[in-house]
DNA sequence: GACAAGAATGACACCAAGTGACAATCTTGT
DNA sequence: ACAAGATTGTCACTTGGTGTCATTCTTGTC
């Protein structure tokens, strides 16, 4: 099963490169005060190009929530449509707690995490992401399950979603491996199921 | 009771006056066809000038927002500390609630929603100032109720910002002054007390 | 291995959002 | 009327981002 051709598995590793040489300039020297040239330059390539392989500045740090909303999607379409919501909904999100569980790339994800949390505008364009996962998954599940009225769906899925924040906010900095434990704990006191 | 000084409320009533045009040229135009320089010449100010009154674009649409914000905040803490979190936060955004009420400003205020909703920039910011709000009413509820644990805080809190998000772009376009009604249904139906 | 088609790159000019600096003008209280 | 302070305009500048076009690489093919 060949789904990338060559030439686009050669783009992600551009991508990829491109990705360290800047979250590293970011975590050096701040998120603001490092310009696409100076990415550009380090990269050895023209500003120009650069724009070639991420839209914006921000994409290439919001990029991994991006794939991560597509792994969360995909998983969710994966799970039984007679499956509570809930419970599809968690079993989904287990694309994020096995990506904080994994240590090995333990120390750049939190450095990418903290260049969101400290730049307003990354946090701006991450919500943003978050709440179009949110809407991917309630456009699903009203297919699903179509005898959910859609405001429950929406405020369901929100709801979850708002659990995976604030037990992120609560548990990573510390013991990222622990997310999974703190979101079902957190979901079954504040969801209703 | 003299809260603001003279000049205070001429620069309140210079920044209302440029909401009101460039809210204009947004919907006329969309947000991002329309140039700061458009904003300035209309209202017969140079675009430095614009830029005194407002920090950015951006918050000519958000700082609605904004100020509702501070209203909320402010509603929350006047509850008593010993009425269960869910129904001091439902009170609080009843700011939000009487605003959509309000059936004088109702095409008004349509537009700006309008606008944020088709503008990803501003949705984002939009859901930044809402993530704010959040945090800040947590951060009040923690003082108030420190019997809570801050993960619970934060789920309960963002649990019905979430109700409430799902409410309007349930309600909104239609029925508005059918917002309260909606929130108190979803909440109850999503929300643990 | 040469060669043509197509993709990737660089160079350059351009636009729009902001910002800093400074001089000019306008408001004030006296 | 006048001095102090605030408001404004002008101008130059930085940065993110885009359109265009010529140049250079990659290719698959013969």
């Amino acid at each position: 099963m060949q789904i990338q051709s060559l030439s686009q598995r050669k783009r992600e590793a551009v991508r990829r490169e491109l990705t360290v040489i800047a979250v590293d300039l970011f975590a050096r020297d701040g998120y603001e005060q490092t310009t696409v040239d100076a990415i550009a330059e380090a990269a050895g390539m023209s500003k120009r190009t650069f724009f070639r392989y991420y839209a914006s500045k921000d994409d290439v740090v919001i990029g991994k929530w991006q794939t991560m909303g597509d792994d969360i999607v995909t998983r969710f379409r994966g799970r039984a449509a007679d499956e509570p919501l809930i419970d599809a909904l968690r079993a989904a999100l287990d694309v994020v707690v096995e990506h904080y569980a994994d240590t090995a790339r333990q120390s750049a994800s939190s450095a990418f995490d903290r260049i969101i949390a400290e730049t307003p505008q990354l946090s701006a364009r991450f919500l943003y992401e978050v709440s179009t996962i949110e809407q991917r998954l309630a456009a699903e599940a009203a297919e699903t399950r179509p005898e959910i009225p859609p405001l429950r769906l929406r405020a369901l899925v929100g709801a979850v979603g708002a659990c995976l924040l604030a037990a992120m906010a609560d548990v990573l900095p510390e013991h990222p491996e622990g997310l999974g434990r703190a979101l079902d704990h957190v979901l079954a006191e504040t969801v209703v199921r």
